[in-house]
DNA sequence: TTTTCAAATGTAAGAGCTTACAATCAGGAT
DNA sequence: ATCCTGATTGTAAGCTCTTACATTTGAAAA
């Protein structure tokens, strides 16, 4: 069933089967009519090929991301397949992977696709040498790439981003004003969020006269027994507290405190990262920092229609998170 | 930078540039060599639409979930992209929501798409009148189906699923010969696999001559805290264990035991299903059903390429599951 | 040297759509 | 009746690739 088929059975030219295809308003309502009855009664549906190839857009954005089996991207995925649903777009998904080899070759591969835009999840990219880097900004020439919690300068790249930086400054200095005093900072990468967490952890301890003790920045993987046996090995540390990058880690942190018999928050406060489920699961339920994930994917999308549409859009959006405070600490 | 453009800086033919980008030995060293170089000079990519069009498939698979945000199915995307990457295949997601309406849109949407073969997951059709089964049918006859944990009979349809009745009715022996005799099931759809659960339950019980008390079957939703609160309010009920139907209502049913003061697992015994992460976060840690999602996956991706390739494939493929074994139960 | 044949390469016809431009048509203005 | 206009429709030239078939080439066989 081609248009060609259409067309004749329709007594028309296949431009006017395509003028209804397309709503194109330059159709007479009747043989508008007689079209769509054809094509209802053939179950015809355009060749999406050759339809790309003609507009040269299929209406279909890619999205990388390291990994959908973790719950935060698995909700900025479904967040991104929504909104761009809703805009008549699909989305072709990668999981890349964390390594930076893998992340390029998803990169290059989804770049031989005709893409309306690149979006980019929770990217984790360390050093301006990356070759990733270099590629992304490569494709932008092409199409527009959006960073999802990450950050990168270029032409065409545009940035949206939870203020990581403010919401670890401002619990950290929540804990000092609780008293807390060895805090303990858990972070799992290199990223650049991980990097502003980080730097809003120290700038909190200095804006209050406390030393960075780099013994209490320990860096681990994002997996509940992972964390607890880490701290277990951690015998001579001492710390009244626990502020973690991701919510498996604060978990982590509390398996950790069940197991040496520390009361949680009296002996040990805790605050996760995400505020994922499993932040009502454990026991005591943990404070969290949400950094807004539904809204961060909105205004990636509502920006990408914006500059699709030909609007010039902020190469930065930054969005205050929220810190939802529940049992595991006691301000 | 079309085809064209390669063959007249590297000399040759539009044909031989094509022989050389499609790997076809027809072609000699030396002129494979001077397109190869001239590819890579140029950074040439070939039109994914065109080459589309030529070739009748773009090696992409669509997946329809109900809800990636989902651990259970994040995970199974993430299982179903990365096998399909092993085979030089993308696949454009879609989540559709657990409406049939929702559904029949998405895979609508999906069959415009000249894809190699569609995926389900967690397919919760519930009648067979409903209007996505009739659609599937007829989509079938252009590409293979796949459900994952779901049934559907049809040409052209595939089926891989858990053996969800075998491992309910196993737990719920278990129960039954630790002592159990109140056994209370949690259950939140009407889908196939829920079905088959509630089946498992029935006849374990059934097996060794205990009612079948309507009361002590519940549904719910798949949330921690609306069970909570749903066995909160069921204060006539009396129960000595709860089977769920998936973590989420498992955990809940811990919250309510914590509310009530009642131990884990003297006082109630608590069986989970997935084996997601929130097993190994709450407490006391839960038992809990792996349904073998990667396993599934893998199975579903290698049966496809078998397809795909010529083979014959079995029309369902049922893959036992798991018990783990933790401290929600005493068996 | 001529013949033969396989290997290498080129030509051109699609694949199914969009769309600029041309053609047609109906009806009102002259 | 003739001309003009705008609305509708058709024609044909792309878009970029694949591939069947034709042609050329070079070397082995005769």
């Amino acid at each position: 069933m081609t248009i060609y088929d259409i067309a004749k059975l329709a007594g028309v030219s296949i431009a006017t089967v395509s003028r209804v295809v397309n709503g194109s308003p330059k159709v007479s309502e009747k043989t508008k009519e007689t079209v769509r009855r054809v094509m209802a009664e053939t179950n015809y549906t355009p060749n999406a090929f050759a339809r790309g190839l003609g507009l040269g857009t299929m209406q279909t954005v890619g999205i990388v991301c390291p990994d959908v089996a973790d719950p935060y991207m698995a909700k900025a995925v479904s967040y991104l397949e929504k909104n761009l649903q809703g805009y008549g777009y699909d989305c072709i998904l990668y999981c890349s992977g964390y390594d930076d080899a893998d992340r390029e070759q998803a990169v290059s591969l989804l770049l031989k696709k005709q893409l309306d835009a690149l979006l980019l999840v929770g990217s984790i990219f360390s050093d301006e040498q990356s070759a990733v880097l270099t590629q992304l900004r490569e494709a932008a020439a092409r199409i527009p790439i959006f960073l999802i919690n990450g950050v990168l300068s270029g032409d065409n790249v545009y940035c949206v981003l939870g203020d990581d930086y403010q919401a670890v400054y401002d619990v950290t200095e929540e804990l000092v004003l609780a008293g807390k005093r060895r805090i303990l900072f858990l972070t799992n990468s290199s990223s650049y969020s991980a990097g502003r967490k980080q730097q809003g952890y120290e700038a909190a301890l200095a804006a209050h006269q406390l030393d960075v003790d780099a013994r209490l920045i320990l860096h681990c993987e994002n997996s509940i027994p992972a964390t607890r046996d880490l701290l277990l090995r951690q015998r001579g540390l001492t710390f009244d507290s626990v502020i973690a990058t991701e919510d498996g880690m604060a978990v982590g942190a509390l398996k950790y405190a069940a197991v040496c018999g520390l009361r949680v928050p009296d002996e040990l406060s805790v605050v996760g990262y995400n505020n994922s489920e499993l932040s009502i699961c454990c026991e005591p339920e943990l404070t969290s920092v949400d950094n807004r994930g539904e809204l961060l994917c909105r205004t990636t999308i509502d920006s990408l229609m914006a500059l699709l549409d030909g609007q010039t859009i902020p190469k930065q959006q930054v969005i205050k998170c929220h810190l939802i405070k529940r049992a595991s600490t006691d301000f």
